[in-house]
RNA sequence: GCCAACAUGGCGGAAUCGGUAGACGCGCUGGACUCAAAAUCCAGUUCCCGUUAAAGGAGUGUCGGUUCAAGUCCGACUGUUGGUACCA
């Protein structure tokens, strides 16, 4: 039996194929859907089974909609730059464009393996000079919208990865690949400016079917803030310490101003006496970690400055403090430090005996009150002049308004989110298209001279520097708009995900190698409307792309400005509770198990294991009730092959069937609803039990019922298992007699409205809310009919005996229950 | 610490609206077939009491509440998972 499976998924995968029955026609954009999964990442690894989890259910989804009548696209291709082949490069010697490409290939066989409708003609590989001809165009794009630009910046350098990374790339200060703990370094490298849509990026995640999860980890990411920015003068000093606040209300209450030790006033601002500590304590700051700065459990410090500002709306004379609570990098650096209403500002105050001033006061809370604990929320204003006794979220507003007409503050929307850092110094990855020429300085390269190639013969060893540095074939370069022989190129390349944040753009012309960006297609075929995917890449890939999508939207190119209308991600699948990874040694093999029992037994187990979006740990157990189930289908239809062969096409006479095919027929249209529904929201699991119960039910009916009931039952169960079980129910398909495909476009059948309702229904009766008997009427008997039968029961008669009634609820078709005392 | 989600048999998990808890599958037990085994088929399978059956009791993390009725709603707590990390 094991081996016809093996057999059954080679005849139909090289049949779709030979066919063409999954091929696109892109022109037909009528009834278009757009299937996307997040494309792999082609390691020496393979696939592995969080690809298949990815990949097979989505493409049963996808299957299900294409039996619904949609022209669908369902294209795969290769994220194929990055450190992983680079690396495993300098281990063995081996390429990594070798190493790529032949991955590419191995893993394109296991793709096909799983017996999904890719169209390979669409296929993409991110490393081929044709795709990141176009990231680099993209990159151009960009630098002529001036959301390209080079600055010097302390950026997050990992020490083992030899290179920098993006602020999302640092997970808790360690690098997100490696684990290694990140560190600062000054450089001058390459961002893209994903802050100037920073507010747009929020505001249309709105209108996206996304998972709340995800929308709301995209918002804390983007993490904008309402405020102002309020003006501090210092004693004996012209300059002004600028701070940025969201709670003017607590303006009352600023005992102190913090500094970040980064600050430029820190220097200046910095009385004598004051400067030998504050020397030692940057020089003890600098020397921290980002982890170790950021971590809360490290108990804060600081040290004054010796100088006083002034607090605006009251002209008190406040201390200047020096800590590194503060960080440089959001906001202006500096704090209005209120203790009683902000719990870092309340530690620091204690440890350092500074005031700590009441000024909002909790719903029955006396101003004398010592409190422990800073309070946060909102409340009643004490100790605020004129604005005591009123709301402290009034006071918000009433405090701003104060503060920008006497011109000491100005309101402002703060934003978490930075730069997107996309130069790398690694070898493997797209190069950036600019040119340093002695005299013009930085020069973009001509649209026309794209691509430019990636080198081949690098020495790509590690040193901090980038390899293409040493390549100086490939560093020479001519000036584009001078001319000059002595320009030079950014020896940087591009972090990779510049290259997976647009690749949905360029599935639907692939081959388009024209000298201008044509999005006719593009326009015609996306958004896409379903991208499934893992939910890691939340606000990596996922941000990055809705970025890219909007620039070139506002340089008209694209006539929309989300890429994904609807995404969901598929649940983690763990191994005794841990991600499945190399180091551990915990990965589990999808090719054992399709060896031994086929796609279709795997990929329906994956599905049947629990809800789609929980994933789970793995345990293979229940992979044989699958494979059981799918032998058992095979079986019963070869038993009754003869019998379903004989039946004749004539109408359904309802009236005219037995109980038995009754109830078969009613039992089909149920499942066929629920099949439909579950899918449609990807629960394969409860789709592939009411499977089971319906099969259940064929093998007690199929000798009771006519060969006509039999046929109509049996041609319906496999249309709803070929989106789950696609190789077998093509099979069984073409068993039946049947000419064309399964999954022809528009052959789901709609379910019957009429056959689905139940004629009887079975009714509870209960005493006091304890069940105490059941029977069977007619749908829809009357509620004093139901009383009367529940009435006759003699255990309820026995519950109801010697008690008076005090209550009767009577729910139609559901139950009665007698409420006595 | 904060935010969010979740908690159901030996196991994975079902249970559109508050209305029969445990669908479906795994596993297990017994039986049929077989020289035997595998496969397959049939029956049983939440726990306790009873045991041929009926009847009864308990039961969806813990405690409490609302309701004729709670896995489902409300409150508190415990635990697990995911996210986040001094963002002023």
């Amino acid at each position: 039996m094991k081996l016809e499976f093996i057999q059954i998924d080679k005849k139909w995968q090289s049949n779709w194929q030979s066919k063409g029955i999954f091929k696109t026609n892109l022109n037909d954009t009528e009834k278009k859907l757009y299937s996307l999964v997040m494309w792999p990442y082609p390691s020496g690894d393979k696939l592995h089974i969080g690809h298949w989890y990815n990949f097979a259910p989505a493409d049963s989804w996808t299957r299900f909609k294409r039996m619904q009548g949609y022209n669908i696209f369902e294209p795969i291709g290769y994220d194929a730059f990055g450190l992983p082949a680079e690396n495993y490069a300098i281990k063995t010697g081996v390429h990594p464009h070798d190493s790529t490409f032949k991955n590419i290939s191995l893993i394109r066989e296991q793709l096909k393996k799983i017996g999904a409708m890719y169209d390979f003609d669409f296929e993409l590989n991110s490393s081929d000079e044709s795709y990141y001809k176009w990231t680099q165009w993209i990159f151009l794009l960009l630098y002529k919208r001036g959301l390209a630009y080079r600055a010097n910046a302390p950026v997050n350098w990992c020490p083992d990865c030899n290179t920098v990374l993006a602020n999302e790339q640092v997970v808790d200060g360690e690098c997100e690949r490696c684990g290694t703990v990140v560190t600062k370094r000054d450089m001058t490298q390459w961002f893209f400016k994903i802050t100037n849509y920073a507010q747009e990026l929020i505001d249309s995640l709105d209108k996206l079917d996304w998972p709340s999860k995800t929308i709301t980890m995209q918002k804390n990411w983007i993490g904008r803030s309402e405020g102002i920015e309020i003006n501090f003068e210092i004693k004996n000093f012209d300059e002004k310490i600028k701070v940025f606040t969201t709670r003017p209300d607590t303006l009352y209450g600023a005992t102190y101003i913090v500094l970040a030790p980064e600050h430029p006033l820190v220097n200046i601002i910095s009385k004598k006496e004051n400067q030998d500590e504050i020397k030692k304590y940057i020089t003890q700051t600098t020397l921290a970690t980002d982890i170790e700065r950021t971590s809360l459990k490290r108990e804060k410090t600081g040290t004054p400055s010796g100088s006083f500002a002034i607090n605006p709306i009251n002209g008190e004379l406040i201390p200047i403090w020096i800590a590194d609570y503060v960080l440089s990098t959001y906001g202006t650096g500096a704090v209005m430090a209120v203790p009683a209403h902000d719990e870092r500002d309340f530690e620091f105050a204690i440890k350092y005996n500074l005031p700590i001033r009441k000024v909002i006061l909790e719903n029955g809370e006396t101003t004398e009150q010592v409190r422990d604990v800073a309070f946060i929320g909102d409340g009643t204003m004490v100790n605020s002049a004129e604005f005591d006794g009123m709301n402290s979220q009034i006071v918000f507003d009433k405090i701003c308004k104060k503060l920008e007409e006497k011109n000491l503050g100005k309101r402002k929307i703060n934003y978490r989110l930075r730069d997107w850092l996309i130069s790398r110094q690694r070898y493997w990855g797209a190069p950036i298209p600019i040119v340093y020429c002695p005299k013009c300085g930085e020069v973009p390269l001509d649209e026309k001279d794209l691509p430019l190639k990636l080198p081949y013969d690098v020495d790509f060893k590690p040193t901090g520097e980038s390899p293409l540095a040493r390549c100086e074939s490939f560093m020479k370069a001519v000036c584009p708009k001078c001319g000059d022989q002595n320009a030079e190129r950014d020896a940087d390349t591009m972090d990779t995900f510049v290259c997976s944040s647009w690749y949905f753009l360029r599935f639907p012309d692939p081959k388009n190698n024209l000298n201008v960006f044509d999005a006719t297609l593009i326009n015609k075929w996306l958004p896409v409307d379903k991208y499934i995917g893992g939910a890691e890449h939340t606000v990596l890939h996922l941000l990055y792309s809705r970025f890219f999508t909007k620039v070139l939207r506002d340089a008209g190119y694209l006539n929309f400005g989300e890429p994904f209308l609807n995404l969901r991600h598929q649940g983690t699948i763990t191994n005794q509770g841990a991600k499945m990874s190399k180091s551990k040694g915990n990965v589990v093999s999808p090719d054992d198990y399709t060896n031994e029992f086929g796609a279709d037994t795997f990929r329906m187990f994956l599905m049947f294991m629990g809800p789609y979006e929980d994933g789970g740990d793995w345990n293979d157990k229940g992979i044989l009730g699958i494979h059981r189930f799918l032998n058992r289908v095979y079986d019963f239809i070869l038993k009754n092959e003869v019998k379903l062969k004989s039946a004749q096409r004539k109408n359904i006479d309802l009236n005219l069937f037995t109980p038995a095919e009754k109830k078969l027929y009613q039992k089909t249209n149920q499942t066929l609803k629920k099949v439909t529904n579950d899918i449609e929201e990807l629960k394969f699991n409860t789709a592939i039990s009411s499977l089971m119960e319906l099969l259940n039910l064929l093998s007690d009916l199929s000798d009771e019922v006519s060969s006509e009931n039999l046929h109509f039952a049996i041609e319906n169960f496999i249309l709803m298992l070929a989106p789950l079980a696609p190789h077998l129910s093509e099979e069984l398909w073409e068993i039946l007699g049947n000419k064309e495909s399964v999954f022809t476009i528009g052959i789901w059948r709609e379910f019957d409205k009429d056959a689905i309702v139940e004629s009887e229904v079975v009714i509870v009766v209960q005493v006091n809310g304890k069940i105490r008997g059941k029977f069977i009427v007619a749908t829809e008997t009357s509620e004093s009919e139901l009383r009367t039968i529940a009435l006759k029961d003699e255990n309820v008669k026995k519950h109801i005996d010697g008690k008076s009634i005090a209550k009767e609820i009577i729910v139609k078709n559901k139950l009665v229950n007698f409420v006595v005392k």
